[in-house]
DNA sequence: CTGAAAGCGCTTACAG
DNA sequence: CTGAAAGCGCTTACAG
């Protein structure tokens, strides 16, 4: 069933079906009843396919993420859709598949280059009107796309400031860090993802400045840089209470390595909260079910989605927006890891 | 840039670098690294709207999945698109975002038959070259999408026998049983999902056949019937718990029960697996994570969706299947939850 | 308020 | 081996 055959059935010129079905001109109410009740009736579905050809704009956002699998990448797609299920777009998902190759060498973005490439040709062969690319981890991307179209990067960043990037605010990190504090702590151990990391780097800061802002002296030797794994926060939160001084608190800044420093010191003897309290970052799903439930930080993901989602649809519409970068603030979101003393 | 232009640069016909780019018909040698040349020069990108309006296939595959947040959701969206990556085809995606508002009303499919016949809609108009559709949870998703366009249900199933439908084998908990008995258990819990839910009754079924296959006479008591929710399994486990003759193994039916179970035995004092060991289905990732690891059975779920992506791609280019459903075996993961006799 | 006609960027049957 | 031309299903400037 084509817009033609609509027409013929309904005695009128396909511009005037067309018309009709846009709500692009006038067209009289009777004329209006008449071709609506035969679409309807025939159930018919414009071709949008034919329409993107024309109007050369096809509603669509291309999203390129590096792992679908990833919990945060499933909430930020999940905004992004409720932006386009609400306005009319529809998304193209391409996963890069990043995490089977790439696993703790999230830096070399540049030998991922081939498969963006690729990934970024298929998306604009397929008129997308943006593209949304979205990190596995808050990194620096910079340079992973070129392309006329909008762009926006989400959870990950780039150093030219001309893009546009959407991300989350670490300043949580000196809330987190506060409120460990208040709580009573003042032993406050540290484990973090590799110091070359951003986001590592932006929450030590936090880490730091709240320390010293309720007085207390920072240790060096809590602070314990890794790689982000389980593992490591295994590894390393041993390694801090093995210590003649050992912290009464531990900041994990991924939920993983929480879940390792746990572990680890579980594995020890330890109660948790009695003997440690433990928080982590990212809330991811599996922090709710865990014994004790996680204390961690949740980030914005839906709406950072959504956001990007929005600048993608703005920028094809030649609304301009001289704002770049989007920061969002995160939460913390309290369970039974931490003791008050 | 368009194949027009490339054509002009080139001093040939737009046929010609049609046959080119799509290989499609002899083209001499020559003529054809002119064209590539050019094109590579260019870095043009066919126009695959127009192309796709042309040949009427868009080498696109709907994905209509009801919540795209579940892990499940998206281990088999990673599955189609690995294969359309290989296969030159691509994803659109559209969530139905059931997960909001059908929790614990998974059975109510046709509550949700309008949104499902929009995005259905939408589907339609974006000229997929086929549907799949992805459950949250496998069961009975009879009548959600009528279309005349090849249709796929993954991770649910229909009463229509010429429905599409791939799942995995509820066998399993046949030999999961088997297992635990292995293991010197005869006190076995179960703890199910709801008595309608086909995968419950399926699994239920495997249990009592395997304790009857070694000569265990079944415990009606052990029989915990409920909602597959992590607080039922709490409760469920407890009830359990509180026997004369209390078991000495808990077979959950899905991981969030058995985490559910897990804490309760813990919140009572009991230690995992030392007084009793707990065994899940579905091998979420936070399995892997607790204390201790979870022992419980893993869905090739990435396959599931490989093969769905391969039955649209098949059906789509008139290669005719008389199979209809496809059934894939699920296995065993052995974690740390089941104590050896 | 309505319609005839051109054109979006491709592919392909047909002719040479 | 190569090209002129029709046509996929829409939209829209223009004319009436």
């Amino acid at each position: 069933m084509t817009l033609k055959e609509i027409a013929k059935i309904a005695g009128v010129s396909t511009t005037t079906v067309s018309y009709v079905l846009n709500d692009s001109k006038k067209v009289s109410d009777e004329v209006k009843d008449k071709v609506m009740h035969i679409v309807q009736e025939a159930n018919y579905q414009p071709n949008r396919i034919a329409r993107s050809l024309r109007v050369n704009r096809t509603r669509t956002i291309g999203v390129m993420a590096e792992d679908i699998t990833f919990p945060s990448t499933m909430r930020i797609i999940e905004g992004i859709d409720r932006f386009a299920e609400q306005n009319n777009y529809n998304i193209i998902l391409n996963s890069l598949g990043f995490s089977d190759k790439l696993r703790h060498h999230y830096e070399d973005i540049h030998l991922y280059k081939n498969k963006i490439d690729n990934a970024l040709g298929i998306l604009i062969s397929l008129q997308v009107d943006g593209i949304i690319y979205i990190g596995m981890h808050d990194r620096d991307v910079s340079g992973a796309i070129h392309t006329d179209k909008p762009l926006v990067y989400t959870y990950c960043y780039t150093n030219d400031p001309k893009d546009y990037t959407v991300t989350y605010d670490n300043q949580i990190a000196y809330d987190m860090t506060r409120y460990l504090i208040e709580k009573g702590h003042k032993k406050i151990g540290i484990i973090s993802g590799p110091i070359n990391s951003t986001p590592s780097h932006k929450r030590l800061i936090g880490y730091q400045s709240a320390l010293n802002d309720a007085g207390i002296t920072l240790n060096l030797e809590y602070i314990q840089v890794g790689n982000w794994s389980y593992e490591f926060g295994y590894s390393a939160s041993q390694k801090l209470l093995l210590m003649e001084e050992r912290p009464t608190a531990i900041f994990a800044l991924n939920d993983y390595m929480a879940m390792g420093a746990i572990n680890a010191a579980m594995d020890m003897g330890l109660n948790i909260p009695e003997d440690l309290s433990v928080v982590g970052f990212d809330n991811i799903d599996m922090g709710k079910y865990t014994r004790p439930g996680l204390t961690t930080i949740d980030m914005p993901l839906e709406e950072m989605g959504r956001v990007s989602a929005e600048i993608i649809a703005n920028l094809s519409a030649d609304i301009v927006d001289e704002k770049r970068d989007y920061i969002f603030p995160c939460t913390i979101v309290e369970r039974k890891t931490v003791r008050v003393f």
